[in-house]
DNA sequence: CATGGACATTGACAATAATCAATGTTCGGG
DNA sequence: CCCGAACATTGATTATTGTCAATGTCCATG
């Protein structure tokens, strides 16, 4: 945590958080959303830092205001593997257990409200309409999970690399939606090669060359390593090797 | 649901449960547990049985008594994928939500404790010491899956073919251990070879060359389809490229 | 604006796994 | 107890991916 900057908290109160309407808080009465207000504070992590070390004891959870956050596990022979993203609105850290599981990296800059573990933990006990939300949330989460693993089972790389670049399109457009701007059709991925790889399951030669292979065959452009725009859509979706349906669902979480 | 058969539930109370003291049912106060009594029933399925279609509305959940579900994912180009496995004293079927993403299927026989899905959705926010428990398991299965995605992502086949068998064995140890049999180096794999490989993302004749691999260099022992002996349990973990400790907590769940 | 280091791409090759086809094996119903 | 169908194994071949090595590109920093 050492790149890790404690602020005063900026929401002052949390109905003007701007991923309020989508974090478990929203099921908080008044009185909940009050001591929220209390035990919560705003924390800034700069890319690369590691929040959160792999077996370490967890003492901070909350939600991710800004920024993403790799989820990644580091197996006995030394390569690691993420498990996961986190995004803007999700719920960072392991509660209820002793230490976490994985590692939580901050993959770009990142904004976090966060909480003592143990106190959040309280308010949850005595809160039971939002850690009711808390659960639909994380069954959701599992879900979603189980969804991604079916798709990087047994799937080519090529499959994997067009539905995640179709998979952020959508993510990125809902963004982009707020603002205004609805047909955007560039996708931004801010992930380095080597991560996008290990959450794909493959290497960054083996990724690269598919994803150049799609450039070739105009399905994207490369604008810059982290900037695609999708050039035909329709084939992008043959290549993932899922229904538009499906991959819509996965999107929307 | 055509195999199925509705019986008198056998628990009387849920304290002669034989998973009572697995599952979440054991937060329940006696008044709770008096209303799960009420709720729930014992059903029975038959091998095969799909118990529940993916996209199907669900309509019942509950816990499994004896047998081994899988929880699986069709996607678009027909071939499906096992994303999980559920063992007794798991929870079975998809709360809180109208529709199930996966299917749910009978691999061996099935015993459950089922109950209607609403019903037990009201049980639960009746009951919030019981929800806390259900969130609990949650994020627990939550991580395992997410172990397992690990797992099953970056690894080759014989790696995830020595872990299975590793961490299977881990559990059924753990099974004989409640019968006084601590020693047995016997492993079952209730699932056929098609299952196996669907759950490891690899193919039949790939997963049979790698058992057999195992075989001739008399690490296990093929003892007929669905049973192993672990003959050299270092090399297997070897094999699993996974830390034995890592492997212990994934079997533990 | 030059420069070094990290990141990305490309190439050649080896390793691994999928596919297609054939042969064994097991198990339950007649 | 035999038979057939489903399941499992094996072989030959092809396709895909990983690995190692080299080159190219971008960006922060001085």
């Amino acid at each position: 945590m050492s790149n890790a900057a404690d602020l005063a908290c900026l929401c002052g109160k949390c109905t003007s958080c701007v991923i309020f309407n989508r974090s478990v808080c929203h099921a908080a009465s008044p009185e909940a959303m009050a001591q929220l207000n209390r035990i919560s504070h705003i924390r800034k992590f700069s890319r690369g830092t590691v929040i959160q070390g792999q077996g370490e004891t967890s003492e901070i959870v909350g939600n991710i205001i800004e920024g993403v956050v790799k989820l990644s596990s580091a197996s006995a022979n030394g390569d690691d593997h993420i498990v996961g993203l986190l995004f803007p609105s999700d719920f960072f850290g392991r509660l209820f257990a002793e230490e976490s599981r994985f590692a939580y990296e901050a993959v770009t800059d990142v904004t976090l409200c966060a909480m003592n573990k143990s106190g959040f933990e309280r308010f949850l006990i005595d809160h039971p309409g939002v850690e009711h939300e808390m659960l639909k949330a994380k069954l959701d989460e599992l879900d979603a999970v189980r969804e991604w693993a079916a798709i990087t089972n047994g799937h080519t790389t090529m499959q994997r690399v067009a539905t995640l670049l179709f998979v952020f399109s959508l993510r990125s457009r809902n963004q982009h939606r707020e603002h205004g701007n609805l047909s955007s059709h560039v996708v931004h991925v801010p992930l380095s090669r080597r991560d996008i790889a290990d959450y794909l399951g493959t290497t960054p030669e083996t990724l690269s060359r598919n994803i150049q292979t799609l450039a070739r065959g105009k399905v994207i452009r490369i604008i810059n390593a982290k900037h695609f725009e999708l050039l035909n859509v329709n084939e992008l979706v043959m290549h993932s090797g899922e229904s538009r349906e499906d991959l819509e669902r996965i999107a929307a979480r």
